[in-house]
DNA sequence: GGCTCGGCGATTGTATGCGATCTTGGGGAT
DNA sequence: ATCCCCAAGATCGCATACAATCGCCGAGCC
């Protein structure tokens, strides 16, 4: 519990992922210290990390805002993440161990319950989102672990977390969802029959078709991925 | 000059990269702070950054020390870094300005010479060095500004410069010495084309022929890449 | 004799104070 | 009326001081 500065990473980390600020805007350090209960410099601390993350934004003698990301800026995050996921992907077909493609499996299922759910019942987008989200974060954290690559981990916190920013901007329609569920399913078949390649053409397709839902804000549900 | 954090950090780093400091080797912080002239708070900041880039590793409560790798680590480092640079390289193709492909032919030929001067002199591996690692340093940092891509730049950043904390067991034999001029020349060339596929192809090789040429410490003269 | 526990030194983590720099608002000149 | 410049307020960067934690070493116990 190396807390305050921790703390202080994960509150201010979690706040604007959760869009309680605004892309651009202004975060003031001593604002953060009430916020976070801490002292100015383990404030400092987690918001040069959260720099380096490219979450924020910081100007010399001028503060932190929140980073704002053209489309421009998403096109290229997306490629990237593309290939990073897709390398990851590549590396967990070899590496990923028999319990964690049954735990994928759970998710897929939630997942996919979450959609029925939210159809049948003619439920709001948030309900689906709250459901969805999350099972989809850790669904792709697996993989991701199962590369056994930490650096490779590092670099896709560059470019996973960047468009969840805009999450409010980002809509499904309903068949771009079903192709991302049907996209889960290959991806856990992928790695079943431990096809290093397949995973990766499997994943690169997974974030391509998402970059392009993403770009251009449609009317849809929610943001799968 | 937002002088005083970025100076500790940049110092601490080429004092790291020049070998100053042996992997595994524990970076106390007030040490640190007389050899920087500056207080604890900047040196504080800029180990936490070089933890992120992945030249150092902080444990709460114990301080920071200088990366250690093992072979496989490294193995899987030139892998991203051949999947990162290779990209950057065929964006490069597609964007990069005449100047910058005369800038390249400059610093090819800067190589070449270097390694003739080495060869003819019979002079020791380190007049080599001192010439040719610059020259092939801003070479590929030429490459990577020109994929326009702060985000790619950043993960390049976290998997280029952790190989040269290794560079006294990077030993190039002549022909592989040989081999990564011919990749500058063929580099070049695929720029010239404007072709993003021959880019990369060629980038990749030109990583992964230095990748073995790491891992497996010959007798050679210097680390080209 | 080996093991465990408690105290001490060293080092990191956090808080606060001061100086430097940027922004903003108003007054004057063109 | 618009633009420029300057001063005041605010915020950030850095230095220092204090608190918390860890590792080590010796004494005591089993």
């Amino acid at each position: 519990m190396s807390t305050a500065s921790a703390r202080a990473y994960e509150l201010i980390r979690s706040l604007i992922l959760e869009g309680r600020f605004a892309p651009g805007e202004r975060l003031k350090e001593e604002e953060l210290t009430d916020l976070c209960g801490v002292s100015r410099t383990p404030v400092r601390e987690g918001l040069r990390r959260l720099a380096i993350e490219g979450l924020v934004v910081v100007t010399p003698h001028q503060g932190a805002q929140v980073a704002a990301i053209g489309d421009g800026e998403l096109a290229e995050i997306y490629a990237l993440r593309a290939m990073i996921e897709g390398h990851a992907a590549g590396r967990a077909a070899v590496l990923i161990k028999d319990e964690d493609i049954a735990k994928l499996k759970v998710l897929a299922s939630e997942m996919e319950a979450a959609v029925r759910a939210a159809n049948s019942q003619a439920e709001g987008a948030g309900e689906l989102n709250a459901r969805f989200t999350p099972a989809n974060s850790e669904f792709h954290r697996i993989i991701l672990d199962a590369a056994m690559s930490p650096r490779l981990a590092a670099m896709a916190a560059l470019v996973v977390e960047i468009p969840l920013i805009l999450r409010t901007l980002a809509r499904y329609s309903d068949a771009e969802l079903l192709r991302s569920l049907q996209h889960h399913r290959e991806l856990i078949a992928a790695f079943e029959a431990r096809d290093e390649d397949w995973a990766r053409s499997v994943m690169r397709s997974h974030v391509l078709a998402a970059s392009h839902a993403v770009v251009r804000p449609g009317a849809g549900q929610v943001q799968p991925d």
